[in-house]
RNA sequence: CGGGGUGUAGCGCAGUUCGGCAGCGCACCGCGUUUGGGACGCGGGGGUCGCCGGUUCGAGUCCGGCCGCCCCGACCA
């Protein structure tokens, strides 16, 4: 229940962020430090992203399965890069049934190596491949410092684990992925993103290369909102994953991974949250449409639930929420649920019935210009196409967000400034050294080398040295 | 782990200076009036004042120790 308003955007982000994803019931911290809980109507939300990304999954020729939280500290030790990556970050299970275990088991932060290690079981023949399975999964890394969806000790995810007969299918699988992540992120939870490759230092620990979906956030910092990795042949090395050819030769084969996590639920509270709260995207929310009922007598309650019961029956196709709540009045319930981010609310009282026009607000565009009222005819299609135009609304705007917001620096003293308030895209030489003087100057990071480049060539806006590719330099959730 | 802040009802806070009945607003429960942008009246319920110890006739308040959480840094999906 909301009583107040929430810190401004604009004053206090990180406090308008922690204090809306508490309202709203998304989630809420745990007992534990840097754990969180995801209520109802936040698990709700997931379970829509999961609908979404598994649909096309499955498009792709996935299957799902499930592997176990606990995996033998040896096997994370097994890919050098891996293991150096991840060892700060391990939970370590040392303890079991009231004895100490002969070797520690690790709490998964990702399943790389079990995974692996099954694959080498299961592919004999270059008939078995490919594999293409990914996991719906909880998994932790004993994170420094944590914020609810955006970084927490536990955090839910799904994880794909594929393993190829040749290099070249690996990679496309790897950027098949990536699109597949991309193309949710953008007509789904309508969140613009950057398609892109990750430098040496920012890829994943084993990784031969990385790729990213970079969104914008509302205090324009970046947030990486799903990755793809080509594993090449590392892990297939460290779990002898081999496949006998059509020749009869054994040979390794090339394995990707990729995920995609309830960050997302991060990303879209913070690319299309506003001062009044959530707004979501009309195909991932949890509630499509709320009908408030407004009525000042029995007489006008009989009549206007009458036509409710009408309007729901018509609408039943949609994720539609009555909210007859009657100790409290429908002025509360527009703010209530503006805070809660339903997209569509639908206003029916004594006029609407008279008239037989129902009344929409749309949360996307608050006050008197987001309302209508709508004839009582057609109106499943009516309903339709307003979700639909919000959908494509709010990516619109974000994406203009996004366009403003990125800037093209001349020299090196600009991309220190505009980095402070937005994105920088510049050449770069992609040496490790211009990547740290950035950072250690300003804070920023690279955040991706977009696939999509102007072309040609320019000076490294940090050595001067002769580039070929840009970057996008961004600090970073 | 360093720097800063904070801990009193579900939430937000006052009270701590100068020790003397545990308070306020919102939320919650009951009754009535209300209801097209955060209603109102009356009546209620709810507390290990973060924890442990000390001083005192008496501690939310003073002293010592410990803990949690938040913000800023180093690390990260």
């Amino acid at each position: 229940m909301s009583d107040e308003k929430l810190p401004l955007r604009s004053e206090n982000y990180s406090e308008w962020y922690n204090t809306l994803v508490q309202r709203a019931e998304l989630a809420d911290y745990a007992p534990v430090r840097g754990c969180m809980v995801v209520r109802p109507y936040g698990w709700s939300l997931w379970e829509n992203i999961q609908q979404a990304l598994d649909r096309r999954f499955k498009a792709t020729g996935h299957v799902n399965a499930a592997f176990p939280l606990f995996i033998p500290m040896s096997f994370l030790e097994k890919e050098k890069a891996h293991v150096e990556g991840f060892s700060p970050e391990l939970a370590v299970v040392t303890i079991g049934g009231g004895e100490t275990l002969e070797e520690p088991l690790v709490v998964r932060p990702t399943s790389e190596t079990v995974i692996g290690y099954m694959y080498s079981k299961w592919i004999k023949s270059y008939r078995d491949l490919p594999v293409l399975i990914n996991q719906w999964a909880n998994v932790v890394r004993w994170e420094m410092r944590t914020r609810l969806f955006l970084r927490t000790l536990e955090f839910f995810w799904q994880e794909g684990h594929t393993a190829h007969a040749t290099s070249e299918e690996a990679e496309a699988e790897t950027r098949r992925m990536l699109d597949v992540y991309a193309d949710f992120a953008i007509n789904d939870g309508a969140v613009p993103v950057i398609s892109g490759r990750k430098s040496e230092k920012e890829k994943f620990a084993g990784a031969v290369n990385s790729y990213t979906i970079e969104a914008m956030m509302g205090d324009k910092r970046a947030l990486q909102s799903g990755t793809s990795h080509f594993l090449g042949q590392n892990f297939a090395k460290a779990f002898n994953i081999q496949y006998l050819d059509p020749t009869n030769t054994l040979q390794y084969c090339w394995t990707t991974s990729w995920g995609l996590s309830t960050r997302f639920i991060g990303a879209i509270i913070m690319t299309h949250g506003d001062d009044q709260g959530l707004v979501l995207p009309p195909k991932l929310a949890p509630i499509q449409i709320v009908i408030v009922p407004i009525y000042k007598n029995e007489d006008e309650r009989v009549k206007v639930m009458t036509a409710v019961a009408a309007v729901t029956e018509e609408l039943k196709d949609f994720r539609l929420k009555v909210d007859d709540r009657q100790e409290v009045t429908p002025g509360f319930k527009f703010n209530d649920w503006e805070m809660r981010g339903v997209p569509l609310r639908i206003e029916i009282g004594p006029k609407d019935v008279e008239k037989g026009s129902v009344a929409f607000a749309r949360r996307d565009a608050p006050g008197r210009a987001g309302k209508s009222f709508v004839p009582r005819d057609r109106l499943a299609q009516r309903v339709a196409e307003m979700l639909q135009t919000i959908q494509t609304s709010l990516h619109e705007k974000a994406l203009a967000f996004r366009k403003a917001n990125t800037h093209e620096p001349g020299d090196y003293a600009e991309l220190c400034q505009v980095v402070e308030d937005g994105f920088a895209f510049a050449w770069w030489c992609g040496r490790a050294e211009c990547e740290a003087k950035v950072k250690e100057d300003t804070k920023a990071t690279t955040r991706c080398i977009p696939f999509e480049q102007p072309g040609g060539e320019g000076k490294c806006i940090v050595c001067g040295a002769q580039s070929s590719e840009k970057v996008i330099f961004a600090k970073a959730y």
